[in-house]
DNA sequence: AGAAACCCTAAACATTTGTTATCGTTCTGC
DNA sequence: GCAGAACGATAACAAATGTTTAGGGTTTCT
């Protein structure tokens, strides 16, 4: 749990007291590759931080066609966020793509920092605004850039991801085929 | 500044006197059609609450195009949030579609907040996950629906919106162009 | 080790979407 | 009220991207 410390008082200023408190309302667990830490339809009940391995979030359109819309790795929080702040059912599931492991944060441990951690609020805030900021930019990616030059980006935010997730998660988050995306590297001078 | 202290009051508990506080160190401003809120490039000092109008949000890319990103209508906050929140040089510009008042906080006037009112994180903390969700949603759609089906799901979001904003800046936050839009509306039939 | 599943590439073809240009209409500013 | 700009529709053509299918190489599982 050492990870998990580190990365709660990089945003705020919390005593040992304070964050074994907060700990001890949540558990460590292990998934295997492939294994899903939450599914889709079902209202999540916590937020996960990664302390080792990496993870897709997956949405299924009405058609059942899967989308990779995230990646997520080490030392980030994860979770269908607005599903869970909004206690529907989720629309996302997340699925590991190693070997995983991870802090598991209940709702209760949640809600019990926001009321008892003296930057528990701030905490919050500032992990939902990272958060926003993550998908400002995925949006701004969206519209303003290709196909082509958000391959060549994805480096830069997902590092070594070419070796960690097979290449059609990596054509369905950049919102292409794998076919397409085979075309893309024979054509440009990719970097990879 | 009524509809402000309701929009405040959905969202935490706060007294008048403190409201009072956070308002002095705001202001209300008018705004033509099309005229700039805030421009791309500089850094942004403040957050908007929109009272009457509408605006977009505008992102240009390296080659100069500019992309219709958001609406914002009465009774939101709005910004280049992750610019503000960041401290760096906005990519978005906020454009007035219609005559338009909004309350103008400052980063003086929110961080004022966060110290002060009694649940200032919290209303941070709401405000980031809110929009957040609408980050969250914009996302969904993108992925898992196809132009045809934003166009058609659009004005549940955005009410009037047909009436409200020219065709091509819809076109362009569908993200696709006007020529093509103006293809889907004659050849589906068409709700609106 | 062997079978099965998975993964990437490739080619041919289909579809969607973009580009450019034109035209008539409607706003807008003076 | 007029002139110019903005706007939306349309057509012809071009480019980007998707679909389907096939093959061969890996990885995975037992």
């Amino acid at each position: 749990m050492q990870q998990i410390r580190q990365a709660i008082r990089q945003m705020i200023h919390a005593t040992d007291d304070e964050l074994d408190a907060l700990l001890r309302g949540c558990s460590l667990r292990s998934y295997q590759r492939r294994e899903l830490l939450s599914e889709a339809q079902q209202t999540p009940g916590e937020i996960f931080f990664i302390n080792q391995g990496i993870l897709r979030v997956i949405a299924a359109d009405p058609s059942g066609t899967e989308h990779t819309v995230h990646f997520a790795m080490e030392h980030q929080f994860i979770a269908d966020y607005s599903s869970f702040i909004l206690r529907q059912p989720s629309v996302y599931a997340l699925q590991a793509l190693e070997p995983l492991e991870a802090v598991v944060m209940p709702r209760s441990a949640i809600e019990w920092g926001y009321a008892h951690l003296r930057e528990g609020e701030k905490l919050g805030r500032l992990i939902a605004e990272y958060y926003f900021i993550y998908l400002d930019s995925r949006i701004k990616n969206l519209y303003a850039r290709s196909p082509r030059e958000r391959y060549d980006a994805i480096a830069a935010v997902f590092p070594n991801i070419h070796n960690r997730a097979p290449q059609h998660m990596i054509a369905s988050y950049l919102g292409i085929t794998p076919v397409h995306l085979s075309r893309l590297k024979k054509a440009g001078a990719g970097k990879f």
